[in-house]
RNA sequence: GGAGAGGUGGCCGAGUGGUCGAAGGCGCAGCACUGGAAAUGCUGUAUAGGGGCAACUCUAUCGAGGGUUCGAAUCCCUCCCUCUCCGCCA
């Protein structure tokens, strides 16, 4: 959420501001709605001082002796009545507005960083780095060719129990899964990341504070008869893990690494991404998130992207790191670097993490703060995927696929798995 | 799901209609005392919003929301949460 007092003070920056985004605001109406909102609580508060001085003194004059029902408590009684009556006018007014003001706030983006340079959609993201050596030869599978063939998934069977984008591992294929997931916690684990296991049904508050609700209800699954989601990324319980809390400045920064499943609707993906381990409604994540202070934010987004850039080296990945435009920016970020992995079957780079810092947005949704000295101010929150399961495995088949038709596995795995290589069932 | 108990400041804990943002204690910070420390003493120590250059000041907040009242932490209603016991259960 953005700040109410920019609002108030100067809206053209945020429509500015916006406008990188790709968004056209006229905020002059919600500007006035803020201001009306403010002065009315500056009379309603003034009305609220005469009542309490009111109120006391019928206190002292009934305990100096005057009677409870004689004229002047009696008058002081009416006077009081009235008042009463003003302020709850009043306050009914100003509710109305904060309401609208709040629910209007909650349904913008965040500004974008200075950093993040200007931009219309993906086609004007920028190549930071690129990291390894991507195989380029004809003839090589596409991860789910590779994982049938292997007889790690059961898409078909899977659609049984749930429905399409559903993916149940088996054997291989399970075990695979297992290992990534706790040599990804292991590797955040060695630095300095707590790791968390998360609830993974969330309530409306908590995706409201990351930023997922009020605006995009249609992406996440909910539960009918209850006040709880299924959490379409470990993010959302994380940002709640300190949602009303002040945090004392010197335990900064938090960071937490989180392995949880994910879901996710996929509306309006229909026909992209059918077959495979690439887009589904339920798949594994390792998250990243740090708390800290404002103005360590910056160097904390370039370390936590480091963290997982970490995964992909040690799994001997092939990756580029993106720098994504002002207009592809997601809704919470304030600016974000996209990792690409190379896949070696399809012939592209496609998404595997996305690392946000999210400035004081999320903390202000949220009520995150910090306490230094006296007073307290938001901090700021960062997210990042290290890395997302389902696609490292699809990398892992695609670029680790031999001629003989086994899968040679990076090193590190081995501790987990007693092994390095995939073969075909005999 | 059934029965009961309870939700007060960073923590413990008083407070059943009147000047209570809230006694007392602990903790924390500053000062004094000390060679230094402990102990002791004094002072201070919530959050949000508004006004003010500032000192400061106004309003709200005792789980949440509503009600009674001139006035509510205290009375009434609804809801939420926590704990204990029973049932069920991985």
């Amino acid at each position: 959420m953005l700040d109410q007092r920019l609002l108030r003070d100067n809206p053209e920056l945020i429509s500015q501001q916006l406008g990188r985004r790709g968004l056209v605001l006229d905020l002059s109406d919600l500007q006035a709605i803020a201001r009306r909102e403010r002065d009315l609580e500056e009379q309603r508060s003034a009305l609220q001082a005469e009542g309490n001085r009111i109120g006391k003194e019928v206190g002292q004059r009934i305990q100096g002796g005057a009677s409870a029902s004689g004229p002047e408590v009696q008058e002081l009684r009416e006077q009081g009545n009235r008042i009463k009556h003003e302020v709850a006018a009043l306050e009914e007014q100003e509710k109305a507005l904060e309401q609208q003001l709040r629910q209007q706030l909650l349904a913008l983006p965040n500004l974008p960083s200075p950093l993040t340079p200007d931009g219309r959609d993906e086609a004007d993201n920028v190549v930071v780095r690129e990291w390894g050596d991507p195989r380029r030869e004809p003839g090589l599978q596409e991860h789910w060719e590779i994982a049938d063939r292997l007889g790690l998934i059961d898409t078909e069977r899977s659609t049984r129990i749930a429905q399409s984008r559903f993916v149940t591992l088996l054997g291989q294929g399970a075990r695979l899964e297992r290992a990534l997931i706790s040599f990804m916690l292991d590797l955040h684990g060695t630095k300095g990341y707590l790791e968390v296991l998360p609830p993974v049904l969330v309530n409306t508050a908590s995706l409201t504070g990351s930023g997922q609700l009020p605006k995009f209800a249609e992406e996440s699954f909910r539960c009918a008869d209850d006040d709880l989601w299924l959490t379409p990324t470990a993010e959302v319980p994380l940002t709640s893990l300190h949602r009303d809390e002040v945090i004392p400045a010197d335990q900064l920064p938090i960071r937490y690494a989180a392995y949880s499943p994910c879901f996710r609707r996929e509306a309006g993906s229909y026909g992209r991404d059918t077959r495979g381990l690439i887009r589904l409604h339920q798949f594994n994540k390792v998250e990243l998130y740090w708390f800290c202070r404002p103005e360590e934010s910056e160097a904390a987004h370039e370390q936590l992207t480091r963290d997982a850039e970490a995964v992909l080296e040690a799994l001997e990945l092939p990756y580029r790191r993106l720098e994504l435009c002002s207009g592809d920016l997601g809704f919470s970020a304030a600016r974000t670097y996209d990792l690409e992995v190379w896949l070696a079957g399809a012939g592209t780079y496609r998404e595997i993490s996305s690392c946000s810092t999210c400035s004081d947005f999320q903390a202000r949704r949220a009520a995150i703060r910090m306490k230094e000295g006296k007073g307290t101010q938001l901090l700021h929150t960062l997210n990042g995927s290290g890395l997302a399961i389902g696609r490292t495995m699809a990398a892992l088949l695609e670029n680790g696929q031999q001629a003989d038709g086994s899968v040679r596995l990076p090193a590190v795995l081995a501790p987990y798995l007693g092994h390095d290589r995939l073969l075909p069932p005999a």
